[in-house]
DNA sequence: GAGTCTATCGCAACGCGTTGCAATAAGCCA
DNA sequence: TGGCTTATTGCAACGCGTTGCGATAGACTC
């Protein structure tokens, strides 16, 4: 297959935009690790992207793909947040912002969308003063089900 | 100083009742590694404890040293969570179990003790049914005085 | 007290992510 | 169109944390 560019487009356009408008430029590599990203369902690991983009243009490197994930969380196209391992995970601005909440039992992690999180959030508020970003709010617990078979 | 290793009696003897209660060994190097993690006013990152332990004794390797702080938290001694940036903090057991909230914008933290947790872990609870981990709650947001100045 | 079992240690290598630096090439201006 | 500026890239090395493996040494049994 040759090229695979115009899907994407509204996405890949955008960025290309907001990144010229800083005086930065618009390259192939930064196409293809947009599209990967835009690809893989807003959720990867860092190691994940650069070998989907590597397998795409073997000469990308793992700077370049991670230097272009920081660009585009600058421009706020992406974020990040450390797993429950510490691996990064990005996922692109599309997807609306949300937290994780990740079961220490049996490992299962759901995601948390702004209506749900927003009493949490209001409650951070309440007793820190902070506003809690809900893109880094990753949580760790255990689930229901893992709590009913603690409990017997 | 050639020794000092009194203090932490306590802890030590405890940790050791544990680590020989489930057949296993309690060694210098354990003993080494506790203390310094003692010593670390709870609060150390991987890195760190390595590097202290190596100064008190060269012959320690890193992997003797994560080994021993995973046995710790296996045994409920400490817990490590990661940190902004990604790296690993561990914390003693002894320091009550609080959270952290990160501002983005100063980089001050906050500590969560429980008392200030409980209204967060509450709305948790109610919006997902698990049962946060206060250990485990790193958030990151803004602190009042950056959202002063952001909202001017 | 001698022998056996096995937890622990040190070493070495790996994976992920980051950073500094020199070379390249893209974009801009005259 | 030609030259210049500078962002970007690739390379290489580093730091942190993890894992596998063989050697060691401690604890336990007889």
């Amino acid at each position: 297959m040759a090229s695979a560019s115009e899907p994407t487009g509204t996405l890949a356009s955008r960025l290309q935009a907001a990144v010229q408008a800083r005086g930065q430029r618009w390259t192939e590599q930064r196409q293809l690790i947009a599209d990967v990203l835009a690809a893989s369902d807003g959720h990867a690991t860092g190691a994940e992207l650069v070998e989907r983009v590597r397998a795409a243009d073997p000469s990308a490197t793992p700077s370049t793909v991670y230097r272009t994930l920081d660009l585009l969380e600058e421009l706020g196209f992406a974020t990040h947040h450390h797993g429950v391992d510490g691996r990064e995970t990005y996922h692109l601005e599309e997807v609306v912002a949300h937290g994780h909440v990740h079961c220490q039992g049996c490992g299962a992690e759901v995601e948390l969308n702004a209506d749900l999180a927003q009493p949490i959030l209001a409650a951070i508020e309440r007793a820190t003063g902070y506003a809690a970003d809900l893109d880094h709010l990753s949580l760790q617990g255990r689930c229901p089900s893992c709590r009913a078979v603690a409990a017997r």
